[in-house]
DNA sequence: ACAGAAATAGCACGACCGTGCGATTCTGAG
DNA sequence: CTCAGAATCGCACGGTCGTGCTATTTCTGT
């Protein structure tokens, strides 16, 4: 790995770690140059536009998330003991993951009404989300876990949901029951899909 | 009503419009004193800081939820009704309630790591609406609807996170089957309630 | 109709934004 | 060790931000 590629990892880290808290608006090029202590230019020379900078913040937050969330479950048994270890991966990704809380659900809010291709990476990471959900529910499906007529979508839509209130309730409302009402929520979900 | 609190209500309505596309990070004087046609200092002397603004424009939108949301749902009779209304009320105001998607939506987000009287508002906000769906459904249970042993605080968390996920499927991913898989969610988690 | 108050505008400030350019320092292959 | 190319810096630009101060306009009660 050259220098060049070296501190361009370690800008996009930081990057990350800032995103995580104020969002990819609020994440300016002065700020990360002084987290880096670099040079604005020297920094901003690594990517050509803010945007740019943007784009590839997020794209190492999802190398991040794969490694942390998508492939240890997809390395467990297929099956529901896969839906649960996901689940229970994002459990830990939105809660300590990085610093600051889920990225990605705070690009999904900031850029909903933003056109651009900023937007457009934000809705792929979130289709290919949903899409992993159900195919892993698709797993417990195939070998017999989940009923053969669960509506593989819908279960991705509703634990989607139960993620999304989990990640409120912890991170913004500090509520300590947060982690006891997700899985009570997702033992209902998973008795009510079981075949 | 004097005429300073005429254009304050006006620039207010603007306010909450333009939070709702950008967030209350992205509301920034200048623009909002373009698009009422005021000069920058003129609309400045109504808030003396934007902090003021935000916080005003936060609650004049939490009166707007109250007319449209609670308010008619409070009106309906106690009882699975009237949660039902509380929920179809809501989708609505998710969806075209104001430009924009929900506006406690993206402030949950924006704030959920930035302390301060902001974020305050925020949770405070978010714990009512929580407790308001809670004490909805409280009534069901008092009618006989829901069973009696039915945990409110939990019915309300799982609500929240298939409105959320609505709001999401809805406002970014742009899903036509947003409103189908909320409304199977939410008529599955109700059956599961029922007494 | 008029005086006093309230509302609004004009202008300036320091700070930070994203972005370019030329100069300087560093790195690594021959 | 050299030296071309990569990496980084210093500096500047125009723009917008939030926020004050001082006028000027507009309202409102008498």
């Amino acid at each position: 790995m050259t220098k060049g590629e070296e501190t361009k990892a370690a800008i996009l880290d930081q990057a990350v770690a800032i995103a995580s808290e104020v969002g990819f608006t609020g994440l300016t090029i002065g700020q990360l140059a002084e987290r880096t202590q670099m040079s604005k230019s020297g920094l901003f020379a690594h990517f050509k536009s803010k945007e740019v900078l943007q784009l590839e913040t997020l794209q190492r937050a999802r190398e991040r998330f794969t490694d942390m969330v998508v492939r240890p479950a997809l390395t467990t048994p297929r099956g529901v003991k896969r839906v649960q270890v996901l689940v229970e991966r994002w459990l830990d990704w939105a809660t300590d993951g990085l610093q600051g809380g889920c990225i990605f659900v705070a690009s999904a809010a900031e850029y909903d009404d933003r056109p651009g291709p900023m937007r457009d990476a934000v809705v792929q990471n979130e289709r290919d989300w949903l899409e992993t959900i159900a195919t892993v529910a698709g797993t417990a499906v195939a070998e017999g876990d989940f009923r053969a007529d669960l509506d593989t979508e819908q279960f991705a839509f509703t634990v989607q949901g139960l993620m999304l209130s989990y990640h409120q309730a912890k991170r913004l409302l500090g509520d300590p029951k947060a982690l006891e009402h997700v899985r009570q929520a997702l033992d209902d979900l998973i008795a009510a899909s079981a075949a």
